[in-house]
RNA sequence: GGCCCUAUAGUUCAAUGGAUAGAACGCGGGUUUCCUAAACCUGAAAUUUAGGUUCGAUUCCUAGUGGGGCUACCA
């Protein structure tokens, strides 16, 4: 539709004005809810093609779009905006052409297509996952599949940060105060029981601190000499060494949380293509390092400690392998990094990481850049807010954290309340109303965060929790499951099917209005690629149910007794009802038969 | 100190440089013999400050102010 007015103003252009006009000068957007019309030409640039004043040109235009595109019904002008209508049987026709087409909206990928790896969730197992990683893996997980909608080829990827000071901090502490437990003995969830050794150490690790002060040394010399983090060092040391007795307590812990991260990821509904671990990507870091250290590219320090020098970049020096000759998270970062190339040749590589690291990013591009990798230009940081509470940042070393399990069960446990209250799902089984509660507590939680720009910091309530109505998943979900309810109910009651004849329709302005934004949904899912950004399609599936339910309350749909402008209805809904599904689908969210 | 992000109704969020800044929650008033009222209709309520660019600035530029982050031999 666009491209037909485009098409058809350049054309008037060359005709009044005898001027080929360039694409971005013709300014076409939706016209806006107050003024009669479809699609508005804003003509302020075109004066200067035109000579005219605004009113005039926007009146020559609309009079050649008028005589010359059957499409056109008529125009209007107001100031410098030139207002011009569809006729209703050209968007009825456009629903034709929607209906048509199957997996409407997303582009398959051709033969050579775009390869994007897109890396997300990245969890620590030293601590089981918490809402600052339930917005990473939700950004993450929907990234990929409108990345995938576009058209390319998409790897999702996790790198697992199972080595380093934070893993042994956890094997100390178990070590010392575990008694040999197993999560199996308490009934716990792996990556909690180890989270809680985690939060001991640091406990215990803060009170020798405290005690060395006392006892007169500053507080530096006490967070250096404390026995507990001597201790950890001392086995971060022997893992490095390749330890048995310290691999093998490594082994065990992390594979206890393994088990636990698998349940929250299942619970969230993400996956991942292929896992790396840190573990087996920093040696090949380190080699990276040491080699580009003899290329020249790096410096050593006296002490033996490799950085790199990018105050060329107006960056700093940064360290890369410490003097003891063990990898930071930088050397394994270029490992994975340079693996992750050799594997999958991407064209692109998105990391979907916090804007606290935003800084990481620029050094790990810069550095593989340094280092002759080409490729590297390619890297590109997905740099997105905090989430934070009422109360400020949460702080895992301090245990104040929004845990991922809790939250997941928690909106569980309030979509639950809420359908009782409602007296919804009266007659459905036990394990049905399950599943359909649990479709609505995550699609509640999961919209919540992804309407949001990516970009911004998010504060999160957890005393107010996260709303029902308005503008919600809920809102999105139950105007999906209105929809399926009637197209179930015309297919066993024999009143129509989305492929009977409805040509003869010509739809009225909320019919209209409706097919007008299911007409968007191709265009916005390419934008929602581009701009990388899943709440360009949250706000769309948004404006959709709300034009929808519009529509719905004020028309009947099986009680309409014209046949083709039943049939149009139904067809209306089931396409609104297949966009908004694809909708909640490119955010990871479930849309319910039923609610 | 240096660098980066951010600032819109009471609150949480929208707005490719375009018209009278759009929603939701909350607050006020309505709608159910009718396909699901988790819905629909309706009222009050906002662009941090000062300059600049532009026919036109919430949007771009400069400066100030507030909030957050980075600047670790942590990750």
């Amino acid at each position: 539709m666009e491209n037909l007015l485009r098409m058809g103003i350049r054309e008037a252009v060359k005709s009044l004005w005898g001027v080929d006009v360039n694409d971005d000068l013709l300014q076409l957007q939706k016209t806006r809810k107050e003024f009669e019309g479809d699609l508005t030409l804003v003509v302020f640039p075109l004066t200067r093609i035109s000579h005219h004043a605004p009113e005039q040109t926007a009146a020559e235009i609309g009079e050649y779009l008028l005589s010359h595109i059957d499409a056109v019904s008529g125009f209007n002008v107001i100031k410098g905006f030139l207002n011009i209508s569809i006729t209703p049987s050209e968007w009825a026709k456009r629903l034709q052409v929607i209906a048509s087409v199957s997996g409407y909206g997303f582009i398959p990928a051709g033969p050579e297509p775009d390869t994007v790896v897109i890396e997300y969730s990245s969890p620590n197992t030293n601590k089981p996952l918490h809402l600052g990683h339930i917005r990473n893996n939700l950004l993450g997980f929907s990234l990929a599949r409108i990345n995938g909608a576009a058209g390319s080829k998409v790897i999702r990827t996790n790198i697992v940060n199972d080595r380093g000071i934070h893993i042994c901090k956890s094997m100390v502490a178990w070590q010392l105060f575990g008694n040999g437990q197993k999560p199996e003995d308490t009934g716990m969830k792996g990556d909690h029981f180890v989270g809680d050794f985690y939060v001991l150490f640091e406990k215990k690790y803060r009170e020798q601190i405290e005690g060395l002060v006392a006892a007169g040394s500053t507080p530096e010399e006490a967070r250096e000499n404390a026995p507990l983090m001597l201790e950890a060092r001392r086995m971060l040391l022997k893992w490095e060494a390749g330890d048995e007795e310290t691999v093998t307590l490594w082994n065990m812990m992390n594979s206890w949380v393994y088990a636990g991260f698998d349940v929250t990821y299942k619970a969230l509904g993400v996956e991942f293509d292929k896992i790396y671990y840190e573990s087996e990507t920093y040696k090949t870091g380190r080699e990276l390092v040491l080699r580009s250290l003899e290329e020249g590219h790096l410096l050593k320090r006296e002490d033996g400690s490799v950085w790199i020098d990018l105050t060329a970049d107006k960056l700093d020096q940064k360290l890369l392998l410490r003097s003891d000759g063990t990898a930071v998270y930088m050397t394994q970062d270029l490992g994975t990094a340079v693996i992750r190339y050799n594997d999958y040749h991407f064209d692109r590589h998105i990391y979907v990481v916090g804007n606290e690291q935003n800084y990481h990013f620029q050094v790990l591009a810069l550095t593989l850049q340094r280092m002759g990798y080409d490729w590297a230009k390619g890297l590109h940081h997905f740099s997105y807010g905090m989430v934070e509470l009422p109360e400020g940042k949460m702080k895992s070393r301090e245990g104040k954290v929004v845990d991922a399990d809790d939250l997941i069960a928690e909106m569980t446990a309030t979509a639950t309340s809420m359908s009782e209250e409602l007296g919804k799902l009266a007659g459905y089984s036990g394990s049905e109303k399950e599943n359909i509660c649990r479709q609505i507590g995550l699609g509640a939680l999961k919209y919540f965060i992804l309407k949001v720009d990516p970009k911004k910091n998010m504060t999160f309530n957890p005393a107010e929790s996260i709303d029902f109505n308005g503008n919600t998943g809920p809102f999105i979900q139950y105007t999906y499951a209105r929809i399926r309810s009637v197209t179930r109910k015309a297919d066993e009651t024999g009143a129509g099917t989305v492929n009977d004849n409805c040509n003869d329709v010509t739809p009225n302005p909320k019919e209209t209005a409706v097919i007008k934004l299911l007409n968007d949904f191709p265009g916005l899912v390419q934008e929602a690629a581009k701009e990388q950004s899943p709440a360009l399609i949250a706000n769309y599936c948004y404006e959709l149910a709300r034009e929808y339910n519009q529509f719905y309350h004020d028309f009947s749909i099986l009680g309409e007794e014209d046949r083709s402008l039943r049939n149009f209805r139904l067809k209306l809904s089931e396409m609104t009802g297949r966009v908004l599904e694809s909708g909640l689908w490119l955010l990871g969210i479930e849309a319910p038969e039923r609610m």
